[in-house]
DNA sequence: CTTTTTTTGTCATTTAATAGTCACATAAAA
DNA sequence: TTTTATGTGACTATTAAATGACAAAAAAAG
C-alpha cells in the first residue's frame, strides 16, 4: 500500500512520512502540487493532500488526480469553514481532516478508504418488501429473514437484478447453473415453486414471481 | 447507538433500516418530516434525513432538530447543486451524501459523526453471555473464563464485531488468515467446531454460532 | 538446545441440507 | 376438448458441514 503525501510544510510532511511508514505503508513525498502530479503513478493507492499549496491550488490538484484515475484523496486543511469543505467534496475528495489532526483518526480514515478501493462495495437489492444482501446472502421479506439455499438465492437475485424484464428459462439456467442446457426442464419449475412458497410464508398477501407462459418468469409489477 | 431515518420512500427507508441494523445500530423510521420530529427524543444519536420530503422541507426539519439539540444530521439528497448544499450546511447539517449513495460511504460517515459526538465505541464486545476484551484478549462465557488460541479468538471476534451479519467463509478466511484462499476448506469448519465445543462447555444450554449453509457463519439471534 | 505442551491443519467418516428427478395434478392455449 | 406447459409433493442423489483422530508446526518450559 503506497501513499503519496502532497504537503508544502516540510516538518508536517516528514512527520506524516514517519507516521505512515511506521504503520507499514510505502510513502512518497511531494512538496508542491505540481511535484505531486509528476510523482503520481500506478503504484500510488491513496493521496494525502494539503489544501494550501503554493502554485496550483488543492482544488486544481484534486481535479487533475480524479481526471486520471479514481484514487482516494484525503484532504488536510486548516480551514474548517463549511463552504470550503463542500467544494472539495464536489470536486471528488473522498474525505477530509482538519489541522491539527489526530494521528489515529487520520490512520483510521486512510484504512477505510484503502479498504473501500480494494473491496467490492456492499450491494443491496430491493423489490417490494424483499431486501436481498449480495454480500452476506441474507434475504429479508416483510422484515422477516428467510434462509434461501444457493440456487434459490441466485434465482431471486437474477430476477431482482432484472426487475422489469422477462427472464427466459434459458437465461435463468445460464445464470444459475452456468449453462443454458437444461438437464431437466422441470428443475427450474421446482426451484421457482420452492422459492414462491418461502416468500408466501413471509407475506401471504403479496405475489412476487409471475409466470410468462412458454417463455419464463419475471417479477410482478 | 440509535439512528433516526427520515425518508418518505418506503423501499429506501427499509433498505437503510436493514443496512444499519445489520451493522449494529438501533433504528427508528419516520416517513415524513413531521413524523420524524415526533419520534425524535433523547435516545436518538444521529439523524439521517432525506431532503425531498412531503410537507415540511428538509431545511425546516434541520432547523427544528438543531433548535432542540446538537444531534449530528446527515442529509441524503439527489440534488447535487452546490447552492442547495451550501444552505444545508449553513442550517447546521453535518454532512451529506448524494443519492444514489454508496452504502459503505454512508456507514463510514455515520461512524465519523458518532465518534465526533463523542459516542466512542468500546473495546469490549459482548454477545449473549460472552464477553470479549480486545485489550487483554480475555474471553468470558457464562461468567467462566475460557482461554482461546489465537485463531479461535479471531474467529469469535470477527463474528462478534458483525453480530447481525452473515460472514462468508472467504470473509472469515481473510480476517483470520489474511487470505481468502483456503488451503483446505475444512480448516474453518474444524476451528468453528472447536470454538463451539469450548463455548458449549461453559454454557451447555446456549447455542451461539449458526451455520449458513453453503455461505458461512453468523451468531444466532 | 532439547523436551514438553499447545496450537494448527489434514484426513476419514458421519451427519445434515440441498438439488434434482419422477409422477401426477393443474392450468393455459389451441 | 385436446394439447402443451407449469406446479408440486415425495423420493433419491449429491454436496456441504461437523467431528474425532492424528500429524505437523509453533510456542513454552526445562
Amino acid at each position: 500500500m503506497s501513499i503519496l503525501i502532497i504537503e508544502d510544510d516540510t516538518s508536517i510532511n516528514n512527520m506524516l512520512e514517519y507516521l505512515l511508514k511506521n504503520h507499514g505503508y510505502e510513502v512518497k513525498q511531494a512538496f508542491s502540487g505540481t511535484e505531486g502530479l509528476l510523482i503520481l503513478d500506478d503504484s500510488i493507492d491513496l493521496v494525502l493532500l494539503d489544501l494550501m499549496l503554493p502554485g496550483k491550488t488543492g482544488e486544481e490538484i484534486i481535479r487533475e488526480i480524479k481526471k486520471r484515475s479514481n484514487l482516494p484523496v484525503i484532504v488536510m486543511s486548516a480551514i474548517d469553514a463549511m463552504d470550503k469543505k463542500l467544494n472539495l467534496f464536489a470536486l471528488g475528495a473522498d474525505d477530509y481532516v482538519t489541522k491539527p489532526f489526530n494521528n489515529d483518526e487520520l490512520l483510521a480514515r486512510i484504512k477505510v478508504h484503502l479498504k473501500k478501493a480494494n473491496k467490492e462495495e456492499s450491494k443491496i437489492l430491493s423489490y417490494k418488501d424483499i431486501i436481498l444482501d449480495l454480500n452476506t446472502y441474507q434475504v429479508t421479506c416483510n422484515k422477516q429473514e428467510i434462509s434461501l439455499p444457493k440456487h434459490e438465492f441466485l434465482l431471486l437475485k437474477a430476477l431482482m437484478e432484472n426487475k422489469n424484464q422477462v427472464l427466459t428459462k434459458s437465461n435463468l439456467f445460464s445464470i444459475v447453473w452456468d449453462t443454458s442446457e437444461s438437464a431437466d426442464d422441470n428443475t427450474l419449475n421446482v426451484h421457482i415453486s420452492k422459492l414462491r412458497n418461502k416468500l408466501k410464508e413471509c407475506n401471504p398477501n403479496e405475489e412476487y414471481i409471475e409466470t410468462i407462459w412458454s417463455i419464463g418468469y419475471r417479477l410482478k409489477k
